[in-house]
DNA sequence: CGTACAAAAGTGGTCTGACCACTTTTGTGA
DNA sequence: TCACAAAAGTGGTCAGACCACTTTTGTACG
């Protein structure tokens, strides 16, 4: 219909000023297909390319045979495609590694400047957890901190980054790794930085050698 | 033909593999349409919807009459799209420049412990540029700090969240953020990494105040 | 009257074929 | 050899047809 720009595109900035016009909140229902296709004068296969846009960017939710709704949690899904891309590209597990412990390490420099995140309940039930030596991974005390970091967007990009390390496994902790874990705890939960990296590097570099 | 998942996700998994397996480089044509519809086993519409996406993301740029084409990372139009649709998300924005800096923070870190990165010829080129005060954008200089530390991944992500963060404008540099600047390649050279870590802050500190 | 259940309507999912507009390649004639 | 028109290739859009699934509706039975 109008020149200059994509029809997909003009179409997904006519949904956009529909939403807000009908006032349409996170959740709600979306006119059908043919519907938009008839109110928008166009055809439904230009519809279905900018709703699938949409959806690629997590803006909006489809079921099938029940309707389009416009999502309610925006907005992160998309790094998901963009770092599965990127992954593919990059590859080395090298820089996987790297790009890991540094948010792991950003992770732990945010919990001990936060009073808040440092004095989280859920320290002291690893803390105990690791003095009773049970079962435990790495990555579950490291999503904690990631979590507690309260970045949204590094937790998505670290467990992506996840997927592609090697495969966890459930372990005992040793006694020597249950040292350098406790001093690690400890350091957060005083909110000592250095103290709290050392650690950590310390404990990770015990795990990379029992592999 | 499919499985349980939508088939405009596979067909976008199985243009990521084409594009893996063929070597497909940005800048260079992907099959067409058509081909790729007869290639895949399903009709054109539906690798319409998967490219239509991959467009909207920025991934893949198309020529009316020219073809499809892996495009180079710029991504300008997916700002305005999701800025647009995500009404006041401040956390998300929060997160993308948190998690940028991160990035960044890092990399200078690894500058720091690298002979090699440390006495790159870039960043005598880049002193006598601020000293000249010369046209210089923000992106830049932390750009080139990225690649020297060596992590293609880390590059990528910090690409991507570029793109996120607000519209970078080359602008001349300031008395007081020559300073900081100075300081902070000085203290890069130099392998110093807490002064170089709190002149990058005290410089960004300057930029952010200015806008 | 109410409930259960089948039919109908609504909706997204996919494919085909057609036509248009534009670009690239090819072929032909000067 | 070159210029230019024809042909082929490619994306852009639309209409219609099914299919699979969900929601609504209507009806018959208890």
């Amino acid at each position: 219909m109008n020149e200059n720009k994509k029809m997909f595109m003009q179409i997904v900035k006519q949904l956009r000023e529909l939403i807000y016009e009908q006032q349409i909140e996170p959740g709600d229902k979306l006119p059908s297909e043919r519907v938009l296709s008839e109110q928008l004068g166009v055809g439904r296969s230009s519809v279905r390319e900018a709703l699938r846009s949409l959806e690629l960017l997590g803006l909006i939710e489809t079921r099938h045979g029940g309707g389009t709704f416009l999502a309610s949690i925006h907005h992160h899904q998309l790094i998901e495609i963009l770092s599965s891309f990127i992954l593919q590209e990059t590859k080395s597990i090298e820089d996987v590694h790297a790009t890991r412990e540094m948010h792991e390490r950003e992770a732990i420099r945010i919990i001990c400047r936060s009073e808040t995140s440092r004095s989280l309940p859920v320290w002291e039930s690893l803390f105990i957890k690791v003095e009773l030596q049970q079962e435990l991974v790495r990555e579950d005390i490291l999503r904690e901190c990631i979590i507690a970091s309260n970045n949204r967007l590094s937790l998505k990009i670290w467990l992506q980054l996840l997927a592609y390390s090697t495969q966890t496994f459930k372990r005992f902790v040793t006694e020597q790794e249950k040292k350098a874990l406790q001093m690690f705890i400890k350091s957060l939960q005083m909110g000592y930085i250095k103290e709290a990296i050392e650690a950590y590097e310390e404990w990770i570099e015990i795990i990379q050698d029992e592999l």
